[in-house]
DNA sequence: CGGTATTTTGAACTATCTCAACTGGGGTGG
DNA sequence: CCACCCCAGTTGAGATAGTTCAAAATACCG
């Protein structure tokens, strides 16, 4: 399966009922640069693995991330890439003010992309100066973000750090009837991120299951049975879990990153099984 | 010891003088902000271990480091200290944008810095737009250096790690004579950022020493005993060692991270002992 | 239905952590 | 001045989480 379907804006308008809309870049610039840069964005879809950026080559092109989830990835000099973060729907992907692109970036899930070429971006922040601190900040929550997982990380066992990582996947609300996700990283993804081999992640998950947190109905669709209990091993309070879980409102995860949205990496599916399985790899 | 030596800067004119001129925010403005901001500047020294911001209190003030190393730390749920990244010289300290502090910084060793009101540096980004460019650009690098440490010690085991970073501070130039590094970072801080313990990290430094690669003259000072050496280990290159360093000119470290003064993290001594062995803690 | 890729399980091995004890230098107070 | 303490650094030994390698099981595809 190949997608190659490059439409290009034909009006500004196409923009108002785009579903980041109200997101990242696109709420940078006032009526004009939005207008300016609308007019001059195509559209692109991606399989699940396919290349987005190439480490190393010269920076042609930026986008802005429509739906789907996009894996910045490092290559190091054995060749062995790391997944180092997500990067999720209204993100940027690729900085326009760099001259080749520092790192690469996949496909991790079936994406759309809004592609932009460099100088239209830096022309409508030309334009408009308050679009520097709009970008600024948007570089410092995905640097903070990254120091927040780093630490997240530390000290933690497998089994630890897959237990946050889903617990902070989950949406804010406890919605009614029982919780089910759907993992749309493979294990090799999610491991890479995580930072553990796949079998560790795949012991790590069905130690989860054993201990009650959440089951597996299949490989890719887990249910939580507890949302107590995988916050309790994520933070670490494996043992001591009874006698906390009976304390009432003890905040957690207040300091830790602002909530966003994350449907992408993880939807919530009420009914039935995924439309689209796993595409097979690029 | 007490520092407390708040210096009001009398004149514009103290900048042209200053170590950091050349390098990092001072760099960012033209002659009316520069002067704007100089003449609002405090200079502070600090005793190795002082905080200097303190993580989720209100922002009052931001800093350049004007020498020293300070340490980015984030204290996690279980109150455990994680030093994230070092902060050199003309590097900035604080969010003039964020309402409260994301981080706590504190000083890894003795450090000078040159405070400024958040309002101060806000009003001069203001007047001088391509001074976002330049934050812009100066947060940018910084978290693609957090994304490249990540990498290097991803599946690397801890002397590895270790020789990394040690390579990584050495100074460009092969200086004559034998090369010797004073590590200023106490076992804890340096353990710490390599992702271990401190038995750990000792053990790595003495199996380093046992494999040639350093020399350990007392526990802060090191000799370089074998470059090549170094880098062949902490590239994980351990046995095939030898072959590889037959082959002339391949380049490493082509594609990492720029390279930038690093003085204060590890100071090549070429003569005695440093005037100021460690400080006590403050 | 066979072929291929992903996921899962198993078992041996090992790097690192933990805990505990020892060392040495610097400062403090008698 | 010396005895003492305290702390950073070092060393040792046992416990263990995670890796590696290998193979089974499952899902997916034409």
């Amino acid at each position: 399966m190949t997608f190659a379907h490059p439409r290009r804006a034909t009006a500004p308008e196409r923009c108002h009922n785009c579903a980041v809309r109200a997101v990242g870049l696109c709420n940078w610039f006032d009526a004009t640069g939005n207008s300016l840069i609308a007019s001059r964005t195509i559209q692109t879809r991606f399989a699940q693995g396919a290349p987005i950026l190439i480490q190393g080559e010269p920076v042609e092109r930026v986008g802005v991330i429509l739906s789907g989830l996009a894996k910045l990835v490092l290559v190091d000099e054995r060749g062995d890439e790391h997944l180092i973060q997500l990067l999720h729907a209204g993100e940027l992907v690729g900085d326009p003010f760099q001259s080749e692109n520092v790192f690469s970036v996949e496909a991790a899930t079936e994406l759309e992309l809004c592609w932009l070429r460099p100088a239209v971006l830096a022309d409508a922040i030309g334009q408009c100066p308050a679009a520097y601190r709009c970008h600024l900040e948007a570089t410092t929550r995905q640097a903070n973000e990254l120091k927040f997982s780093q630490v997240a990380s530390r000290g933690r066992n497998a089994v630890q750090r897959l237990a946050y990582w889903i617990f902070v996947q989950l949406p804010d609300r406890t919605a009614p009837g029982p919780l089910r996700l759907q993992i749309v990283l493979t294990r090799r993804d999610l491991a890479s991120l995580l930072e553990m081999t796949v079998e560790t992640l795949c012991r790590a998950l069905h130690q989860l299951e054993q201990r009650q947190a959440i089951h597996l109905e299949t490989p890719e669709i887990l249910e939580i049975t507890s949302r107590e209990k995988l916050r309790a091993i994520g933070r670490g309070d494996d043992d001591r879990l009874r006698a906390t879980l009976l304390e009432p409102g003890w905040e957690w995860g207040a300091r830790t990153l602002p909530s966003r949205p994350r449907l992408a990496v993880v939807a919530p599916c009420a009914a039935d099984a995924p439309a689209h399985p796993r595409d097979p790899q690029s």
